[in-house]
This record gives C-alpha cells, structure tokens and sequence, in this order.
DNA sequence: CTGATTGTATGACAAATATCATATTTTATT
DNA sequence: AATAAAATATGATATTTGTCATACAATCAG
C-alpha cells in the first residue's frame, strides 16, 4: 500500500494541511484504483460516500440534461478531488465522472475525512475554499452560457483547453476530446461544433489534423 | 439594538446553529440599514469583509457580462445570508445585490463570524452546506442555460418565482420584475423576453395585465 | 395637469443555431 | 486486409433568437 505523503494529490489540494500522522491514517484505509479511458468513476445520482484523489490522468464532470445532452461542467486533472460537495451535503452525486485517460485515483472514506474535518481546522478551511473556487467558477461558467454566443464559447473552451492541459510538441492540444465532447463543453450540437472548428480552421485560427487541434491566432481567439 | 435570537435570519440561515451567547456577540456587532428599492447592498469588485443577513424584502444577485448585459444568477429572499463565499475565500465579491423591494439588512463582521466559525462546528458545517446547495444549484443552472431553449428558460423561470416567492390575492406573481430583469434571469434579450411573455399570454400559459403576470397553464408550462 | 422619460409591445429583418440528410474519413473488429 | 462501426465533415433547410425601428402605455417631475 502506497504512502500518502509524497502523492502528488496531497501537494496541490486541501490535503496539503494534513500533518504526517493523518496522512498515514488515511493510507490505511484509502483504496486505489486503475480507471480505463471511458469508464466511469461514479455516476449522476450515485451514493459515493467518500472522496476520490486523482493521481493520475483527466476526467470530465458532466450531467445529463433533460433533453439526453450531456452537458460537460469541468475537466480534472492530476492533483485534484473529487465528490466534496456531496460529501459535505450528505447527498448522492449530482455529477457523472468519467475518465478521458487511463486514470489512477484513491477513494478515501467519508468518515475519515469527517474525522480531519473535526481535527484539523486549516484542511477544513482548505476545502471550503476550493468549494468556494467551484461555485464561482460556476457562475462566472453561467454568465459565459448565458451571454455569449456559441462562436465565443468555443473559442473560450478552446483557449482553457490550452491554458489547462498545454500542449504537445508539435503545438496541438494535449487533452484529446471528441468533437461530440467539445460540443458537450460548449453547449451546442455536434454538428454547429464541428462547422465552428472547420471555420476557425480556415480563418487560421486554429489548425486542424485528424484529431490534433492546434491553437494559432490567439489574439484573435481571445477578443472573439 | 434589536437583538438577534429572534429574527427570521436566525431561524432559516446556518445561524440557527449559533447559541444563547453567540448571538449576544453577534447582536452588540451587527450593523442594521434599510436599503430602497433600486439600490445596492454591494457590487460586483467590491470588498465586503462580512455577511448580510437579510430581514425583509428580496435582492437578485447580478454579473455584468463582457457585451454589459446585466445577467442574474439568484434572487434572494428573506431569512438568507449574502456575501458567504466571498467571506471565506477572502476575496471581494464576484457578483452585485440589488435590492428589488424596500430591505431590512444586517451587517456583520468577517472576524465575528470567523470567530464563530473556529468555536462552533455546527455552524461551520451549516455553511458549508448552505454553499454546497449554491453550488449544486449553480450546476444545475448551466446544464438548462446550455441546454434549453429561451422558450424552455421562461417557462422554468415563471415556474420558479411562482414556487419561491408566491402569489397575491388575484393569484399573479408577488415578486415584481420589470421585463428586463426577467430577461436577465432566462438570459435573453429583454426583446425576445416580451415576445415570448406574449405568446404565453395568447396561448393561455399564463395572463398578462399591466405588469402583473399570472400562471394559468402549469402543467404546459412545466413540460415544455 | 402636462410634457418628458422610461418601460412595454410589436413588426421587419438578419444572424445564429439546430436539425436532418448524406458523404467521407477514421478507427475498431474479425 | 476487409468489413463494419463510429467519428468527422458538409450541404440544405427550418427554427430560434437577436437587432433595429417604431408605436404605445405607464410613470414621474415640475
């Protein structure tokens, strides 16, 4: 069983406020997991009574919507956690997680962490203000749907995508999305996506090869 | 200086954790201020350095978009606290409230409430879930923003202020809107808002007369 | 009361987006 | 490698929504 100190989770999440002893605590009765791209670490309406740390690899937080869209709100990426919201409202998820890369993540039991949440004051603050990261997240995410159009959106979700995940060497976005996934983040259909990427790509925007996405006129992409 | 053991903040907020003592604190440091109709209790940017406990009278809660369309995120009624996130991410507040009717608010200190937060577990565990529901709320929010029609958005939203906030002794809406400000809400046009009000209003949905808006048609309007 | 201002309503039109159809390309499977 | 299945691309078209113009109604200040 693989320590919790050195993990790459506890660096940059709320677990930073964790002192040794804890960490050893939670060692011992988190469980480790291996994820295939695809597959789901758990899914709208599911009780998870714990949180998930991801070590390693990008999922999608999405919902469905009324309609059967899917609606992606959030990539997370190495280092962060996962279902604190429903942990602290002691409710099922109201969100899917679905790996995009093989993934590693630990699940860690609600009531260990409630046990820190007691004991430990600065990792209780901590996890309130990544709650607090999210919800405003979430509504500056709002205003965007709301206001702007698709065109803008996709530019926006195109430049996140590079700000977020960087690229590879030869310039193309790093996280591989499906054109049906990148419409899924934008709001829109498939199809209005696909016509969008097409343009931009003859605008010179972006570059387009096969799957590769290449961002090439930032400035223009940003005052969209 | 009223007290605060009585109040209807008391009673409904995460405060109701709050005791005997702590509410004798809170009392001897709050600030009381009537706030008009029109005016704001605080903007977008600004820092606040506490929380408001709303007494009476309802408030919508505002982002300014890029384009300076004026989108509203929540309305907030009495009995609700205002500015939580802000307070705990110690960052100015991301969003404007408004006040739609005559207010009766109260201020109270970030280091009173911060005080409270250290000693009473409970209390901290109210907030917490209190903007664990905001942020659920929000999610929800972006999957219909992105995902239904302006048609759809309107028909939720009438639904909504219908639940939240009543009806008059002529069964039309109690919390007044001006057009533009319900176009705020769905995220439209204030145009296209009245355009749509109007078929509603054709269609039997709902009866316009003067401002007042009355819900005819529930069961139309919530499976649209 | 009266003119001025603001809010509401509606028409005409343009632009953005969704939908359906179909072709092409890529990927997976045998 | 051959075939099937899935993803991407694009055209045609309908629908939705935004924008601009203008009319009408309500509210407010003097």
């Amino acid at each position: 069983m693989s320590k919790c100190d050195q993990c790459i989770v506890r660096e940059f999440s709320s677990l930073k406020a964790l002192n040794k002893e804890e960490l050893l605590k939670m060692a011992n009765c988190k469980t480790s997991y291996i994820i295939k791209k695809g597959e789901p670490i758990f899914t709208e309406g599911e009780n998870v009574n714990g949180i998930f740390c991801v070590k390693d690899g990008v999922c999608k937080l999405s919902k469905l919507s009324e309609n059967g869209n899917e609606q992606i709100l959030k990539l997370v990426a190495k280092g962060e956690l996962l279902g604190q919201r429903s942990m602290i409202s002691d409710e099922p998820v109201n969100l899917s997680a679905v790996a995009l890369e093989d993934m590693e993540v630990c699940f860690v039991p609600k009531s260990e962490i409630l046990g820190f949440f007691n004991e430990n004051n600065q990792f209780s603050m901590n996890v309130m203000k990544s709650i607090c990261g999210d919800l405003k997240e979430a509504d500056d995410h709002l205003v965007n749907m709301a206001q702007k159009s698709v065109r803008q959106r996709l530019a926006e979700t195109l430049l996140e995508l590079h700000d977020t995940f960087g690229i590879n060497e030869d310039k193309s976005l790093r996280i591989k999305l499906s054109r049906e996934e990148i419409a899924g983040m934008v709001g829109t259909a498939t199809e209005s996506c696909i016509r969008l990427l097409s343009e931009f790509n003859k605008n010179g925007l972006i570059e387009l090869s096969g799957k590769k996405i290449t961002l090439k006129d930032f400035k223009k992409l940003r005052s969209m």
